[in-house]
Formats: C-alpha cells, sequence, structure tokens
DNA sequence: CATGAATGAGGGTTCATTCAT
DNA sequence: CATGAATGAACCCTCATTCAT
C-alpha cells in the first residue's frame, strides 16, 4: 500500500500539473517529485523513466474517471437522464485540461510522447475500448428504451452522442458562446440534436 | 522575395514534417532546415526561435487551406453542395496529423508549446475567427436558402454544423469504423444529422 | 564475531562478484549487499564507503591466497617441488578476474579507484612486502639449496622469479597460446626458464 | 582535416590526463574537453558517447606507439639491438599510466569500461594481433640470425620474450629497486635472461 | 547574406549514502 | 543493531542558439 501511495502522489501531482495548465511535454521530472512532496531521486524507485509516469498517470486519471461515469450510468435511468449524468460528469470530470482531454488528442493520434513507448500507446486502446464500452451500452439501451431508432448502425449512433458530447467540450473552450449562451441551454440543445438525429 | 522564399521553404518542411508523423513537440532545428535544404543558421535570420518557425508554418498552412475552402465556398452551390465540398476539403486538406488538427488541438487548449509564447497564442484566434466567419456565413447562407431555421440562434447553429465535421475527422482515426462504412456513406449520414438538427 | 561475519560476508559477496566476471569499477553496493544476503543499509554500520568494502575485500581476499601459498611452501620440499607448488596454487587461486589479477593491476598502478583514497592504496604496499618476503625467502632457500647462483642479487633473482609467474598469468589469457601447448608443457618450460636465468 | 584535429585534440586529452594519473573510469567528458580547449558539447559532434571517445582514443596512443616501434625495428640491426631499442622504446612509450599499460590491463581482461561497447573491445584483438605480429617477427628475425634456438616453438619463444619486458615494466614500478638497481643494469640482466632462455 | 561548427544550459537518470523505523 | 525507502549530487547527453568565416 505504502508503495501504491508514491505511486498516487506521483500521478496526482502529474494531473495536478497538467490541470494548472502546464503542457504535458514541458513536464519536468523535479516539477512533478516536486509537487508531490518527494525527492527526485525516489520516483525512479517506483517508475524507470518519466514517461512511464506521465503516462501511468494519465491512464489513472482517466480510468478512474471513467470507473466515476460507469458507475453513475450504472444506475438505473432513462435516456434523457443519462444523456444529462454525462453531461454533468464531463463538466466535473472531463473538463479543461484533463487527461480526458489528453485521451482525445490521444484518439487524434498526435500525441507521440516519444518514440519508444508506442507500445504501450496500443494498451491506450484499451480505455478507448472501455470507452466505446460505455456508449455502446449507452445505444444499447436507448434502443430498449424505444427513443433510438434500431434500424441506425449502432456504430452511427455512437458517432451522433460523440458528436453532441464532444460539442460539449468545446462549448468550454469558447468563451464567445460560453458567454451568450448558459450551460443549461447548450445542454437542452445538444440533448435535443441527439434526439432528432436517433430518436 | 527572396525573403518570403526562404520563410515558406522553412514553413513547408514543417508541414512536411508534420505529415510525415514527426510529432509537433519533437521536431528539431537541424530536421527542419535539412527538409528545408537550408544551412541551420539561416533559419535564424527570419525566425527568432525554433517556435516561432513552427507557430508560424501552422498558421501558414491553416491560412492556405482556409483561403482555399473559402474560395471553394464562394462558387455558387447550395447547402448540400458546400457542406459536401466541406467534406472533400477536409478529405484532402484537413485530414490526418495536419496543421488542422493541430488547430484543433489548440483549440481544445493542450497545445501550449512553450509557456513563453502563450502570447502567440492569442493571435492564433484570429484563425478561429476567420474560421468562424466562414461558419456563420455558411450558417446565414443556409437560412438564405430556407434550409436552415431561421429561429435558431447562429452559434447553436454554428456548434450543430461543426460537431458533424468533428465526427468525420474522428471517423478517419478510427480505424474500426472507417472499415465498416465507407466514406460516401459516413458523408451522408453527417448531412443527414446536420439536416435534422438545423433543417 | 557477529561483526566479523557480516563484513566476511561483504567481502566474499564482492569476491564472487569479481570472480563471476563484474568490472571492479561498475561494482554497486546494492550488488553486494545482496549477494551477502544483507541489507543495504548495513555494511555502513561496518564501512564507511563503498570503496573502503571493496578494497578490504581484494586485501582480505589476497591475504587469504597468500597465507595459502605460505602454508603451502612451509612444508619441506627443494626448488622444483616449490615452483611448482607455486605454478599449482596460480592456478586455482590466482586465475581468472581474482583479487591477485586486481592486486597485479594495482602493481602497475592504473587501479586508482578513487582519488580520495590514494592513502590506503599505500597500505596496499604491506601485502605486496608479504609477496616481496615469501619470494626473497624462496630465492634464499634455492641459494641455500645450492640450485639458484649465489653472486646474483636476490632483488633481481626475484625479479626473474617473477617474470616466469607473470607469463604463467598471462598463459592463461591467451587463448590461442593456451590451446596449442597444455599446462604441463608450459609449467616446465617456465620452471625450466627459471633455471636457466637462476642456476 | 579540421574534423581530425578536433578528434586528435580530444585523443591528446585523454591521453594526457591518463598520464597525469587520472583513472580511467573517472575520466569525465567536461574533464576531456575543458583539458581539449573546447566546449563539452563539441565532443559530441565527433563522438557519439563518452566511451567511445576514450577508447579511440586508447587506440590512438596504442597505435602510435606500436606504429612508432615498428619502424624503429625495421631498421637493420642485430637482435641484441632490437631488444635494447625495445627496451628504449618502453622506457620513453610504454612507461607508467600510458596506454600501453592500458592495453596489457585489456589483455588481462579486467578493463570492461562498459557492457555494450565489448564488441569494441573484440576490435582491440586486432592491436594485441599487431603487437603479436612484431613479437613473431622478432623471434623468426632471430632465430634467422641464429642466436635463438631454432628448435624452440615460437609461441614459447615469444612467451619467453614478453616475460623480460613485461619485467622491464615492472621494474619501473617498484621503487625499492628502481633505487638499488640503474635501468642499465637491469637491461643487461634482462638482455641476458633472454638470451640464456632463448639462446 | 548563408552557413554550420561550437557552445553550454538544461534535464533525465543513477546510485552512494543517510536515517527513521 | 538492521533495514531499505528516500534522497540529491553528479554526470552524460541533447539541441536551440550564436557567430566567425
Amino acid at each position: 500500500m505504502e508503495v501504491a501511495d508514491k505511486k498516487v502522489a506521483l500521478f496526482e501531482a502529474v494531473i495536478a500539473l497538467i490541470e494548472d495548465g502546464v503542457d504535458i511535454n514541458s513536464l519536468k521530472v523535479s516539477d512533478i517529485t516536486n509537487r508531490a512532496g518527494i525527492g527526485k531521486g525516489t520516483a525512479y524507485e517506483y517508475f524507470r523513466s518519466k514517461e512511464e509516469i506521465i503516462i501511468q498517470a494519465l491512464f489513472y486519471d482517466v480510468g478512474r474517471r471513467i470507473e466515476k461515469i460507469r458507475r453513475l450510468l450504472r444506475q438505473n435511468m432513462n435516456t434523457r437522464d443519462r444523456i444529462f449524468t454525462i453531461f454533468q460528469w464531463m463538466e466535473t470530470d472531463a473538463r479543461q485540461k484533463s487527461s480526458f482531454t489528453q485521451l482525445f488528442q490521444m484518439a487524434t493520434g498526435s500525441f507521440e510522447f516519444s518514440n519508444s513507448l508506442k507500445e504501450k500507446m496500443d494498451s491506450q486502446e484499451g480505455y478507448c475500448r472501455e470507452i466505446n464500452e460505455i456508449l455502446m451500452a449507452f445505444v444499447e439501451a436507448g434502443v430498449k428504451e424505444g427513443v433510438f431508432r434500431p434500424e441506425l448502425a449502432p456504430a452511427l449512433q455512437r458517432t451522433a452522442l460523440v458528436s453532441q458530447f464532444m460539442s460539449f467540450v468545446l462549448y468550454f473552450h469558447q468563451e464567445e458562446i460560453s458567454e451568450s449562451v448558459s450551460v443549461e441551454q447548450m445542454k437542452e440543445f445538444l440533448y435535443g440534436n441527439i434526439m432528432k438525429m436517433l430518436g
């Protein structure tokens, strides 16, 4: 447990730094360990390289957040509530410079980080797959509930869903629109869009 | 003009390297100048730092592509044709690791590059505004044409539009779906979504 | 006694590692203590530094081996038998990467180990003196026995002796010759050389 | 040629440091470049690693010295003169902590330096072979001249020769003997030994 | 102007040593 | 006492930037 504690302390430090706006590519080991309140050398008792720390930190964070949304969605509710639950979750957990954004960038392929760690990047798909599973379950439940059209290919339904969730992320990054449209209005608009596309 | 030539040569080199899959954060000055076929020191005759080169290169590329889509959209056509024109443009110009993707990442905020250059990042909004203008003109034309509902706030119409364009980018990054759904099917699906949301 | 046991355990570990082919300059404290089966910190209860451990280990090993050859040579025998006894001893005790080789390298001066420990290096001459005593006693006995010429300065006689013993060490390091000449042939050749030089 | 100059400057710096008594294993890149009068980074324009610098420096030095002894031995002379020529050469070129000593230690196998460069160590045998060739030519010439017994296997003749040359090196490292026996006396003694063994 | 050789600041990593348990 | 987790000094190497030619 001690070991896990130290690892987690480093993870939290990485996440905190990212949320503070430090670019992932300019994170220094000393920054991380200082933030974690431990010595520079100590990090190497638990990880073999800086990259290992950062990547595992991202995975740790994303995993934690995915677990959370999973738990939230397990509660019985209808599709509308589920969609708003996801909006709520994104608002608190997947906003800004969080590791969710990092993940998204991984998905678009530009997060290379280092040539030697592409292998690890593949296991990242593990999380993509997890997210995908959540989305597919979401789609399935919507169909079962009778609010999503069953004849539409699930992959396309998922695409439509994701498009509105991405819009929600973008909303937070566009000062201009977030000033003229309230969060609640935006949620209703996006929800309406989903229903128009899939209903 | 000589000067502009050298600058452009450097820009093209940066763009070529990015399209070759080199991560933007691991671009080296020597790589860029070698690719541009000029001496390493020469780059510093025209730019004050590596970051200046790269950022201006991205802007150069994005600007050129925006100019292209502007020109394409100036041709008289209906909304459907305009949407497919944009799809077409994205397919050839904004695919992969292009500067469009980079721009998108700038938009989501994680492309910091360096703490000392945040100021330059702000001028990036210049391009965002340009893109925004294009989109707003697009919306306006759709309304004028009678295919987009006029009562919907333009900012929301734009959001809906962008969501489907983003989905198109994502489509190219998801092997799983790009294998089961053809590009044409996806275009039709996304077009349909736009019409459902805005029509 | 406990204390001595721990020290000896560390010495044996150092010697074992050297005989395993680990370079003396890349020995790590953790390697040594792991091999000795004790905790890393414990080593510092008995020694002030890594270098102290290693140097003392070498001395311990060399001292033990010298004691052995002393004992062997105390048995009454003639010069020829004594020479072959030394060959035999070298074959089993002073071969390979043993501390004898290390000692030899100390003698040729290149084993510095660290600038701060030159003082300790001087005490190393203690062992040189011991070896020297053995050799001088050897020479004296040879003269007394009447097989070594008495008119030759003992220091020179010793030089001649050592030259053939060194050749024996070298023999083990030259695959080319150790394949074409058997150990016994080599011993006879070197013995003959000694007699030619000193007889 | 410029390039070669820089390389040679680094080689000379390494050699000078070694002759100053700095241990080969504690040479720092900054020491070397400071001594060579160039910037630290510059070394990496010509070599890929510190080890490459040091190893090539040793080879450079040994090669140069071997070339010198070759040239000296090419002059027509009898065996006695050749032996004294080698003594002379050792006195000026192969004394002390020179790269010759380093080479000798490589030969006895304890110069590991680094695990990743064992391959290069094999090419070191190139020099061993060169030295061997010189010695074998020496033996052959002695036999042809009629001063070395032809019936003795060349490998054994070489062993005998080397034993006395090694004794000469040792002589310089033993204050005790170098104080009581003059260099010339030692040379005559060792020469006499060679003739007794091989004549 | 154009160059690329030279530079050195900066950062990742190792490992001897310490000290709280 | 014994331990091994924690530490940070030390060092190799990279690469953006400079400047003499």
